[in-house]
RNA sequence: UGACCCGUGGUGUAAUUGGCAACACGUCUGAUUUUGGUUCAGAAGAGUCCAGGUUCGAGCCCUGGCGGGUCAACCA
């Protein structure tokens, strides 16, 4: 069934883990029944979609269950931050169609309470000053299997550590030379516990306080700190958080001053065959010029996305059907390809174009005679009404659309054959004619004026109906063909392989394609479904003088004989 | 060989307080079609990681295995 995917009715499902914990906690009235949610991205990349599945969850529940959901750029480490993400991701959010209204905030916001509750800790002989190098405090953290020993400054006291730290944060002392620590448990068979730093030195000027601070909280001091000072209830992340969680409890559990406490749950990241959602590959993608940058159609950002042809309704759908769980999954890419087909069938107009063109001339069709052929926009959707296209005796049409020796179940065009050029007559084969190479250059046909759509013997029936553009009349225009960036379905999947060995070098193909000219008219970023070969949309590249597409996704092809 | 998490058709998810394993994608038929698309009708495909236990009855509860994941950044 797939008759109730739209916004106004979505599919029907029972509710997650997630939202079963969110109803619990509103049934049993815990933080009055609150909830609070947010997306904390750090700004250090380009969203994904994988940053997509997070978002539709954390703003989904918010406004499943009358709640909120906050946007929070988790901006702790300056020298990998820039305003240039913050911007990107802000318009990304947007355009999947989530708004955080007034709730944008900054973990940097909260820096100066942050510092206080740290100085707090100090003075409850629950953090301290280290002086070693990281390589020593890594010795002593143990290994999962050995508890860790004790750092010898862990029993500096409060009125030292407070004066250390506050010269930390005055610039006294370089990078890498102190840190604080929580002080908790050096022998805890949870590494996390075993005295996690939780502020460091950097002098990297920080995007939004500037040179305000010397000392910087780390993610885990940060988090849950963030979540309590914004009032949220519920702090939805992904799996590999589920071990930093009694940090993040004890943390909570010494900062908070009344009965409220933000709860962490977990949930699985999305993984997608073919496909490669490390911030670190995508970079080295980047940088090592494998795609044009972090927009190109075939990245799986949501910069990419759009531009590929993916609407915002085709990826919150896909969201929706691959749910929440913490199963450790790896999603068919095909199930995304799926939803945005799903889209598109119902958006996207109906147009004519050749790919790779063979030339039919109509010998009994007048030279220089033109008709306007009507054609429906969208047999979808009536209300997007019809057009006329040009029809003159020389048209293209598809090369793979005629074969010289047929076989049985090929119903397009062959010699002595007829089809119906779409929107027009029914033609038949006379002959054809080939260069020295064997290749075919021309077909020759009759049509039969009779045959015309809507005149007298429109209802013949043929095997075939192709596309076609007038040679006449056609635009030219530059098609971006679009294939899986990586060919292996794990390609990170490999011990002594990287990614990178896997890149799919006909990723992207350029081909000289023909148009009908209404397209002239298209707009940026406009859908539209080419007959028989798949949806394209117009790229933000394209001029009125130099059409560029980009294939967004192929049609389903359910006919094996190749094309 | 520590802690925590996970284990249901090929893939991803469901399964009210234990009650004949459901849905989507994919695959395969057939019908319709001026798109080999769409739409429609139907089929195949798991007995729920394994072994015990509790129970009239277990995918759900208990015990023990096996398998997979995360954690030893002054990243998030």
């Amino acid at each position: 069934m797939m008759t109730d995917h739209s916004e106004d009715t979505p599919r029907k499902k029972g509710p997650n883990f997630i939202e079963a914990i969110v109803e619990e906690d509103i049934r049993t009235g815990r933080d009055s029944g609150r909830v609070h949610t947010r997306f904390p991205p750090e700004p250090n990349g380009y969203l994904h979609i994988g940053h997509a599945k997070a978002i539709c969850l954390d703003f989904g529940i918010a406004k499943k269950y009358g709640g909120k959901c906050n946007l929070r750029f988790d901006d702790t480490n300056p020298s990998k931050e820039d305003v240039e993400y913050v911007d990107s991701i802000k318009e990304d959010i947007r355009w999947l169609g989530f708004d955080w209204e007034d709730r944008e905030y900054y973990a940097s916001d909260y820096f100066g309470q942050l510092f206080a509750f740290a100085e707090e800790l100090i003075r409850k002989g629950l953090a301290y000053v280290d002086d070693q190098s990281s390589e020593e405090m890594a010795a002593q953290k143990g290994s999962p299997t050995v508890a860790g020993t004790e750092s010898p400054y862990r029993k500096r006291t409060p009125e030292e550590n407070l004066d250390l730290f506050h010269r930390m944060n005055a610039g006294e002392f370089p990078e890498g030379s102190r840190v604080l620590r929580a002080r908790i448990d050096m022998a805890s068979p949870n590494m996390h516990m075993r005295d996690p730093v939780i502020y460091r030195i950097l002098f990297h000027p920080h995007h939004r306080t500037g040179e305000a601070w010397k000392v910087y909280p780390m993610y885990d001091f940060a988090h849950g700190q963030s979540d309590y000072f914004e009032g949220v209830t519920h702090s939805l992340c992904t799996l590999e958080f589920e071990v930093h969680r009694p940090l993040y409890d004890w943390l909570v559990e010494h900062l908070k001053e009344d009965s409220y406490r933000p709860r962490q749950t977990e949930f699985n990241r999305l993984n997608l065959t073919y496909t490669v959602l490390s911030k670190r590959l995508l970079l080295a993608l980047v940088k090592e010029g494998k795609v044009k940058g972090w927009d190109d159609p075939r990245m799986p950002t949501l910069t990419g996305l759009r531009r590929r042809g993916y609407t915002p309704e085709s990826i919150r759908n896909f969201n929706d059907s691959i749910g929440y769980t913490k199963v450790m999954a790896t999603n068919d890419v095909g199930l995304l390809e799926f939803a945005v087909r799903e889209d598109l069938n119902k958006r996207a107009p109906r147009v004519m174009a050749v790919l790779d063109p063979l030339k039919v001339i109509i010998t009994n069709y007048p030279e220089g005679k033109v008709e306007d052929m009507e054609t429906i926009n969208n047999p979808e959707d009536e209300s997007m009404g019809s057009r006329t296209i040009p029809f003159t005796r020389e048209v293209y049409i598809e090369r793979g659309d005629f074969m010289e020796d047929p076989p049985k179940k090929y119903f397009r065009l062959g010699p002595g054959r007829e089809v119906r050029l779409k929107s027009a007559y029914i033609i038949q084969c006379e002959d054809y004619k080939k260069d020295e190479t064997g290749k075919v250059t021309e077909v020759y046909c009759t049509y039969d004026e009779a045959t015309r759509s809507g005149g007298s013997q429109a209802d013949r029936k043929v095997k075939g109906t192709l596309h076609w553009v007038s040679a006449t009349h056609a635009l030219e225009a530059e098609v971006r063909l679009y294939d899986r960036l990586f060919s292996d379905p794990e390609p990170g999947g490999h011990k002594d392989k990287t990614p990178m060995d896997f890149l799919n070098p006909d990723s992207l193909t350029v081909v000289k394609a023909y148009v009908e000219p209404s397209l002239k008219q298209a707009n940026p970023l406009d859908h539209f479904q080419f007959q028989r070969l798949g949806y394209f949309n117009l790229d933000p590249d394209s001029r009125p003088d130099q059409l560029v597409f980009n294939r967004t996704v192929t049609l389903r092809d359910t006919w094996g004989g190749g094309n």
